[in-house]
DNA sequence: TCTGGGGTCCTAGGACCC
DNA sequence: TCTGGGGTCCTAGGACCC
């Protein structure tokens, strides 16, 4: 059996770990520049406030309805989510990290919902963050239990209505926890809209309505030839891991990663192509001492630029990559080829709102070759004065030493108004208990 | 005034090869 | 007059996920 375990309302629980006083009250957390409501607490939820609109919109709700908001503070979701994983590898075997909030393990083919509650009890004491735990046959299954196992939750012995489908049987539940067996199985596929699908987004929800397709019942039942020839490949495989055959196996996910983004939308419009030096260069320090710590080199890099995505020049986004003569991780390389980039793409007439650098081609450091035209010594020179950059600001913090195009940085640097201490992840910000 | 950031996988089509 | 067939690799774009 595969199961699933995943943070209720991460980030809140993470702001709530440190202000106590905010439990059963209404919390957000704001995207970064905060942008959007990207995580809400349960009261928040049940205003009606929805996913990923706009802070601005519902500002004065906010104010009246005395939510606290946070903006993002991704040191400490980061440091948070580690010790989760930690608490996890302890209980169970094979663990696949799949989210920041959330991981598949294998579990035993009888394991009952006591044993599950039980191990979500002692997450919950260990690292303080309320967790929900599905366990059934595939991992698209075990989303859905862990689906049913939030909404056990919420208020104590609800049913699936709440996700669209009627949950049967009288057994005994345990808060927080659902193994989704053939006989509950059974019950419910026939009432669980296809929208509700790991997998089955807003386009694929849509032309299956279109084909009258609305629950997982209905389309179990639909030819395979239809369904290979309408939503390809992944749609086959979708379909199978419903019908109960597991095709996705804990731990497929965790390889390498094939890519790199830095982005980050600016505080303002930016016309000047130097404040766009700036940023670029900024997220290539940030990508390029990545690539260092984890002996890795990209052969390719691309540059991000958007205009302003509401108003005259909506959406408006231009991407011009270049691929390295040599694969490298020196951040004076990667800051000139972006350079050049950016005088092919820049256009003075554009108001700018986000800039970002991809690094793709990821290859491992030591399996690279060196070109035959490479200067030797400028190479090692670069290597010994990234090894002492990285070393200073690894001991003084980020940025402490720093190339002269980053100047400007203050320029377009987000808006964090409301941000919550780094508890966790610095000295100078750390919890301080006063015994009396 | 104010609308996030970071990923993966698949597919179709083009370039190129023999 | 008549101009094949079978591949690979790369890329851009779409859909989806958290």
């Amino acid at each position: 059996m595969i199961g699933l375990i995943d943070c209720n309302n991460f980030f809140v629980s993470c702001e709530r770990l440190f202000r106590p006083d905010l439990q059963k009250k209404p919390v957000a957390v704001l995207s970064s520049n905060d942008g959007c409501i990207v995580a809400r607490s349960q009261e928040v939820k049940k205003l009606g406030i929805p996913m990923g609109v706009p802070y601005f919109q519902i500002k004065n709700m906010c104010k009246k309805e005395k939510i606290t908001i946070f903006s993002s503070n991704f040191q400490l979701y980061r440091d948070i989510s580690s010790r989760i994983m930690h608490v996890l590898k302890e209980e169970v075997q094979n663990i696949e990290v799949y989210s920041i909030d959330e991981a598949f393990f294998n579990v035993h083919t009888n394991v009952t919902e006591k044993e599950m509650a039980e191990m979500r009890m002692r997450v919950m004491q260990k690292t303080g963050i309320p967790v929900s735990i599905g366990v059934a046959h595939t991992k698209t299954r075990a989303k859905i239990a862990n689906n049913i196992a939030k909404h056990r939750m919420r208020d104590g012995r609800l049913t699936m209505s709440a996700i669209g489908g009627g949950e049967g049987g009288e057994q005994e539940q345990e808060e927080g926890v659902c193994i989704l067996d053939m006989t509950m199985w059974e019950n419910i596929k026939n009432t669980l809209p296809c929208g509700n699908v790991w997998g089955i987004g807003r386009q694929t929800t849509a032309f299956l309505t279109s084909e009258k397709i609305e629950t997982v019942g209905q389309l179990l039942a639909c030819d395979r030839a239809f369904i290979k020839q309408s939503l390809g490949v992944v749609g086959e495989r979708l379909c199978m891991e419903l019908s109960g055959t597991s095709i996705y196996r804990v731990g497929d996910s965790v390889h390498t990663q094939e890519s790199y983004t830095s982005t980050r939308s600016f505080g303002k419009i930016i016309r000047d192509k130097e404040t766009l030096i700036s940023a670029l260069s900024y997220h290539i320090t940030h990508l390029a001492e990545k690539l260092r710590t984890q002996s890795e080199v990209a052969s390719k890099i691309s540059i991000v630029l958007q205009g302003s995505r509401y108003g005259a020049f909506s959406h408006r986004e231009d991407i011009l990559s270049t691929t390295l003569t040599m694969s490298t991780n020196d951040t004076t390389t990667l800051i000139r080829e972006a350079q050049k980039l950016l005088i092919k793409l820049y256009d003075s007439e554009i108001p700018y709102k986000k800039a970002g650098i991809i690094l793709s081609g990821i290859l491992r450091e030591e399996v690279t070759s060196r070109s035959l035209f490479d200067d030797h010594n400028t190479h090692e020179d670069r290597s010994v004065l990234n090894t002492v950059t990285d070393n200073i600001n690894k001991k003084f913090g980020a940025h402490t030493l720093h190339f002269g195009v980053l100047y400007g940085t203050e320029k377009w640097k987000e808006n964090k108004r409301l941000v919550s201490k780094e508890y966790t992840t610095k000295w100078s910000e750390i919890c301080t208990v006063k015994a009396i």
